[in-house]
DNA sequence: AGTCGTCAAGAGCAGTGCTCTCGTTTTTTG
DNA sequence: CAAAAAACGAGAGCACTGCTCTTGACGACT
């Protein structure tokens, strides 16, 4: 009986595949305010009113593409960071920081809809947030592991007293790692994707031609403000 | 006869910017998204094609809003570093942020529209790019002053040799200021746009509260990167 | 074998940006 | 001052969107 299901949910789950893959296409195309759906069923030589058999709606559609996104991009960091030499922590630090920035050059519009403006009318779900957290864990045990190494030299300037207990979230990913470290280590992550939405939205239009090299730089400044240069 | 010219201008000029400002206060509302000509003329009284009389699309009353928010933001900017003594340069970089921040949070469309992910199909005109440099011109300025008086201390690393010829633009901004700390006030500025994306596009949300203080500590990390600690 | 749920299809609603035409009003020109 | 020209508001209309509802057919489970 299961099989007989399973035939149902099979040729389901293959046209949901389907969706998804065409509209993660047209998004990549076109962006995130000219996903269709009539589009997408037009492609798939369905008519549109069926498309909400998978999807109820607009939303629902936009919310699986950003879970699919968050995970390519955490799973691109979790690559690079796995094939690094895992003592060597500045290493570490830049080819995450590369694989972010890299994936979002070569997927603007899905980055944007992770990272860039709110999709106006769309609440992002709390399925999103498992996924969403998986490149900062990356960072997170980066330097998690350098200060277990002793490879962390920060200046100790001390945050001040009303952030000891903001942060939560950041304290699990670097169980054991003090304070100062902590919001030093969330400043270089915000100043990442700072680099990367100005790379990506346009703003080092004319300005900035070598982005590879000014980003690795700029890189190795928030490492050093982290204490983790050589 | 350019009396009687402008009293037709004249009622040209009020109409536009009542579309403009119904728009903006759409935009502060719904979002760019939501922005809607039809509504707009609605609002107005008017049938929706003689808004075209105006503006000839939607990304051209689109442009007019940006060209105003680029204004908006960079004033901000401006009025609170002239408010600054002009010898404490540490206050001047932590009030120029604190206003980009404070005026990204109390205008959260607008800012999206200005830096966050571009509107799908629409492509910024030139129109835009001398408005656009009034804050970063700030921040230019309150660099170049701490340089000249000598307040400066950076540590010497230099940039790699592929980036001597990038960044004119930020070069001009700044006279006379060696590569070093140009490179160091560019890291600078993307860390401070960096963190007011993810506080206005709701990253921050359910992890730090007390954001206000944690901008405070971040930027006082990025003006120790600069050397412009006290 | 019959029932029940799932499915694609189609029509339809309200909304959008935008174009075109048609009188009217205002400005400019002869 | 009168005629030509330009600007204007109104309206209808096109192609498109997300979404709802209904209808009829096919497949799955008892």
């Amino acid at each position: 009986m299961t099989a007989s299901r399973t035939a149902r949910e099979r040729v389901r789950a293959e046209l949901t595949r389907e969706i998804t893959d065409i509209a993660r296409r047209q998004l990549a195309t076109e962006g995130a305010g000219g996903l269709s759906l009539r589009a997408v069923a037009r492609e798939m030589g369905m008519v549109s009113s069926a498309i909400y058999r998978y999807f109820p709606s607009r939303d629902d559609l936009l919310t699986a593409l950003i879970i699919d996104g968050y995970n390519a991009i955490g799973a691109a960091v979790e690559q690079a960071d796995a094939d690094c030499p895992q003592d060597d922590f500045l290493l570490r630090w830049l080819t995450a920081g590369h694989a972010v920035r890299e994936w979002a050059v070569a997927h603007p519009h899905e980055y944007a809809l992770l990272y860039g403006s709110p999709v106006p009318g769309y609440q992002a779900p709390q399925d999103t947030i498992a996924a969403r957290v998986r490149d900062v864990a990356v960072l997170g045990r980066i330097i998690s592991d350098a200060w277990q190494a002793g490879a962390v030299h920060a200046p100790a300037t001390e945050p001040p007293p009303e952030l000891t207990a903001e942060a939560a979230a950041f304290r699990e990913l670097m169980p054991g790692v003090p304070d100062n470290v902590i919001w030093r280590a969330i400043s270089a992550w915000t100043a990442l994707y700072g680099w990367v939405n100005f790379e990506v939205f346009g703003q080092f239009n004319n300005t900035i031609e070598d982005r590879r090299t000014a980003f690795d730089h700029s890189m190795r400044l928030m490492a050093a403000t982290m204490g983790l240069a050589q």
